[in-house]
DNA sequence: CATGAATGAGAGTTCATTCAT
DNA sequence: TATGAATGAACTCTCATTCAT
């Protein structure tokens, strides 16, 4: 399951790929703003710099667009935080920057964000699997580094918990955007940085040390 | 903002809502499989067991309906949660208990959910605001409780966290559904309710009691 | 082997068959003009008198048009055949009035024929058969009366050569039709009925009456 | 009226018929499997082996290459028929001998034969003329060998007679192609043309030599 | 001469909406 | 009130043809 190839007609591997980034960067800013069903091939096309023809000597379907574009999100946030999760020592100190650094990606990514996690069931039922491993892998980068921390005896927890605490850092990481109009209001994202991860270690009844 | 109104061509109000009734029944169920824009009029009247002018009756278009769908929704979580909500006693305890009621009305109504967090973008400008004001009431709801423990003495919390704790919460009932395809093959419904409010409650490193 | 049914959203039965008259008359005119691929369904709809959205109404692909159109062919031409013989008496005499009537016929619907023999082929693989049989029961129409014939005394022949001289008959009454552009100019239909007629009973060599 | 040249912007004749004959071997392995409409110029450049600019070099129209094919399935029956006249001795015996092989003949190329009855009414109507011109010829052949039968005193006939006979003639040919699904069901090949040469000469009623 | 990327008119089909009955 | 036939704008996708390289 590594990468479901989307066929085009075109033949130079190079073309392919710029092509590709326009069409991608055309749809990203249509889906943000009217989301994939609104959206039509013809805008994309005009969004992209080039005629419905040469859309179509690119892809095969209109589908194909939506899945290159969650396709290209997925990778580019997994590479920034690979990046940075590479660093990690196993340490908690450590393991609260490389939350605080992918709650900063995420935010920094929110449209992104909003339209793959509003738009992926869109998706055909063939492409959705590729899809959801790529976010699977994504959790378990996380659960590598809380592990490790556990390994290192920083953290005391079973399986079951790092999968859990995995997936709410990744979730936390997108109510940032899906849920802007409440949170961007009443918080600096380094406000809800800070308090998301005070939450997180420490817990609602926890003995926090003042906010600094 | 309490309510923005769907227009209807036939005046009888006890038709009317009868009527409604019937058509955000099989809407829903519509909805659920085949997302709102792959479903048509025809499909949601045929289903709601009247004829396509019929529905046009009731409605103005077709976002009336999804309008229509996400009202009742919410409405039908609120009350749920207003009936247990009104005999909470201000107390951890109380507020551990509601929470995980909470979560298991979440787990029973998840494909209202889905609907819900996946098409109301779909949803024009005009009502979109109506929407989240009742987001936002139903979070305010939580807030409510947690404030009373903190009045009660019970937590030492101050606005901007409980905030953050509520939509939290909120979230994390949600997530049961929009993450089913992991949560649910790695945690029972129970499991998965302990273990968050235990997470929670004492946090990553708080000094937790050992499973029961 | 019956009848493949075209599927029409419409229910009124009614309706249905007033609607694909105007259809497939309007079909006609414009396949007999320009082939069915070179003919658009908007065509077809104005030439039938109402909007390609109706047009959809009745019918659920431009191919079912195709079939609608020769299937109705056939039926009105083996109507008029079965008319005529069902009075064979199973004489030689009788026989040949047949088909001279049926070269006639032929001949007054030579359009319909054309559009028949260059369109049927476009036909998808799933409604070819039914065509195909019909065109079997028609040439076993013919056979039953040279059949017939042959018990009555008045011809000596094997089953296949009944079958062979029923084609030939069938094929010879639409060369009227396909090879208009050499055998119009050449002869009269009279004309031609006489010397195929003249051919058919007594060959090349056959001794023949001095034609008048 | 000796044939419509199709232009090329290539200049070298010699390439230009090369590259031609590559065109319309592919083309005749399309047409033959679905049609001229069907198929796509792309697929008939690939088919020849080389691009689709090339193609263009070569060609004016799609429709160019449809009176290509026509054009040389034409010349190459007419060349294996000629061949095979021209022995004929204006006997009846070797005309029926010219008549079984012009069966076989086409019986052997019946996929071609199918191509061109079924596409022909796609040529414009400025290729038509030549191409009925050419149908024309090849009647003309068969009308001048049993004309020499007629002269040799072998058969007594009419101009008109001969003609339509010519005609028939030609006509039972296609028919083994064109009504294959019937007739290659029922008879071998030497069957067929054994007893449509009986028909031929003796017609139904004809005092036959019984069948071996 | 050969290539193949680019083009856009035009095709078939869908479906929200209307309105006469 | 209820019906469902009628509408046509709008959609996705194809493909013959061109032309810069």
């Amino acid at each position: 399951m590594t990468r479901r190839e989307v066929q085009a007609s075109v033949k130079d591997e190079r073309l392919v790929m710029k092509r590709r980034d326009q069409m991608i960067k055309g749809a990203v800013t249509l889906f943000k703003q009217k989301g994939f069903h609104r959206t039509t091939t013809r805008e994309i096309a005009r969004a992209a710099g080039f005629s419905i023809g040469t859309l179509y000597e690119y892809i095969r379907s209109k589908e194909d667009i939506l899945y290159l574009v969650v396709d290209r999100m997925y990778d580019q946030i997994r590479e920034r935080l690979q990046k940075d999760l590479d660093t990690n020592q196993g340490t908690v100190a450590s393991l609260k920057s490389s939350i605080a650094y992918y709650f900063r990606q995420m935010a920094e990514m929110q449209d992104e964000v909003l339209v793959m996690y509003q738009e992926a069931k869109s998706l055909t039922k063939d492409a959705l699997p590729y899809v959801l491993n790529k976010e699977i892998q994504m959790v378990g980068m996380f659960e590598d580094v809380i592990e490790n921390c556990v390994k290192n005896g920083e953290l005391t927890l079973d399986e079951k918990q790092i999968k859990l605490i995995a997936h709410n850092i990744f979730v936390e990481g997108q109510m940032w955007a899906f849920r802007r109009w409440a949170l961007q209001k009443a918080y600096t994202l380094e406000e809800y940085i800070d308090m998301q991860l005070d939450l997180l270690f420490y817990g609602v009844q926890g003995e926090r040390s003042t906010k600094e």
